[in-house]
DNA sequence: CATAACCGCGAACGCTGTTTGCAGTTTACA
DNA sequence: TGTAAACTGCAAACAGCGTTCGCGGTTATG
């Protein structure tokens, strides 16, 4: 557990999406991709993602841990797939009109709401991600939600990726909340620490933290630097969905 | 790999710096734990995490994978004894004094530095931390840093976290920026990324993206406290054309 | 001195992802 | 139509992992 991340694509070989599912000689397969995708959520839903190994996917299925190969070629694919399975049910995706930032938000919120709804995936993130189709479609929605931000695209992209990144962590916090548990030591050699623990309790935290962090973080990269050309609000620019 | 995280203090044992480092009765140990804390760590600067196995470790100690566990529990008390080690090289911490934005920032640095330099960082915390004597040297720090700031306790380890979040954000986003490729699909059911692809491209990225992410993160989060004007300017949003 | 505790060691357990060879089935092509 | 290639399912096996167990030898305590 908690080892280097791997991706399908690692492996050099094509993701799995651009393989065909099944060959055009033999009898047809007694699974389909989709029922394995779906069995695999199914039990990762249930017991995490390590409750997710070939066997137990195979027993599953009713079928034995090497016949998974006639469908993946590694593990790695299935987690590829029961990923960008998951990122589908985002949609539908808003339309753009709207304050960018508030859609940006709806997005992230969204996002965070699956990672609820499927723990593992905060896991399954670990690893450079493979994307899919679904996935694809889910940064289409932030371009077209990014669209009336006259900035650079690579600040777009930077945008996205924090967003997401800081999704990842508020869901990481949240799954794991109980568990930050600090040990009983010697607090005198940790001054602040110790003074910190002995104010009296704070009144409940800010309910709405996801919020504010990320409208801090979004002005804050997209239109924060009015000098720089590369990035931050310059002239209006009509701009219609889907033209160059 | 990339399965559900664990920690030493998941089994419900006490974390293992409360431990008698060996007994009182039989032969002195052939090592110590600072012996396999180094040795562990050098194999995973130079072949990542998962060349740390209990096997290798062992061998390159020059003994058998069973015998580490008179040493440790578990292997993930190994892992925390190894995030512990690094973490000291965080060592010296600034003064308290100056501003604390700045001093943040600096302590984000030298965290990303330590990523840099030990990136099998990056996959040991994917694990609920254990917190240990040097990472509890390193709370205290960031605390006398923004001792200046007042606002409840709770915003600030609010900070905190964030903080070293993001920065395991950039340190994930370095290490695996070369494996990010969008693979070839019909783009064409993509109009917005498709756009994207076909502006020309744009200049380099800017190379500050981490100060100012931060800058925003913790401007934003830390300066809404009313009443508080040490903490910089409350309504950050600022005026972007398309933005209701 | 005896006893209990500890150390190093090697073999083994249960688990993992993955590979391989075999038998049976379906399709494509000559 | 016949044959060969390609494909499927399956069980066994392989290599690796973290971890446990029982063994003899060593050390400190009562």
């Amino acid at each position: 557990m908690s080892d280097a991340p791997t991706n399908s694509a690692g492996s050099g070989r094509q993701p799995i999406w651009s393989r065909p599912e099944r060959g055009a000689r033999g009898p047809a397969p007694a699974h389909s991709r989709d029922d394995i995708v779906t069995a695999a959520i199914a039990l990762a839903d249930a017991a995490g993602l390590p409750a997710v190994s070939m066997r137990a996917l195979a027993t599953a299925l009713g079928t034995g841990a090497g016949s998974l190969y006639r469908y993946l070629s590694s593990r790695d694919d299935l987690l590829d797939l029961m990923t960008d399975r998951v990122v589908g049910e985002l949609r539908p995706y808003p339309e753009a009109g709207g304050d960018w930032l508030d859609g940006m938000l709806e997005l992230a919120r969204r996002q965070l709401a699956l990672y609820r709804r499927h723990p593992w995936l905060i896991d399954v993130m670990h690893r450079p991600p493979a994307i899919g189709p679904e996935s694809l479609a889910w940064f289409d929605a932030c371009l077209r939600v990014m669209t009336p931000v006259d900035c650079a695209i690579t600040a777009k992209f930077e945008a996205i990726a924090m967003t997401t990144g800081v999704v990842t962590l508020f869901a990481r916090s949240e799954a794991t909340s109980a568990a930050v548990t600090f040990p009983r030591f010697d607090v005198t050699a940790y001054p602040h620490l110790a003074a910190a623990f002995a104010e009296p309790q704070a009144p409940p935290p800010r309910r709405d933290l996801f919020d504010r962090t990320l409208r801090s973080l979004l002005t804050g990269l997209l239109a924060t630097d009015p000098g720089d050309p590369t990035c931050g609000p310059r002239d209006i620019r009509p701009t219609v969905p889907g033209s160059t």
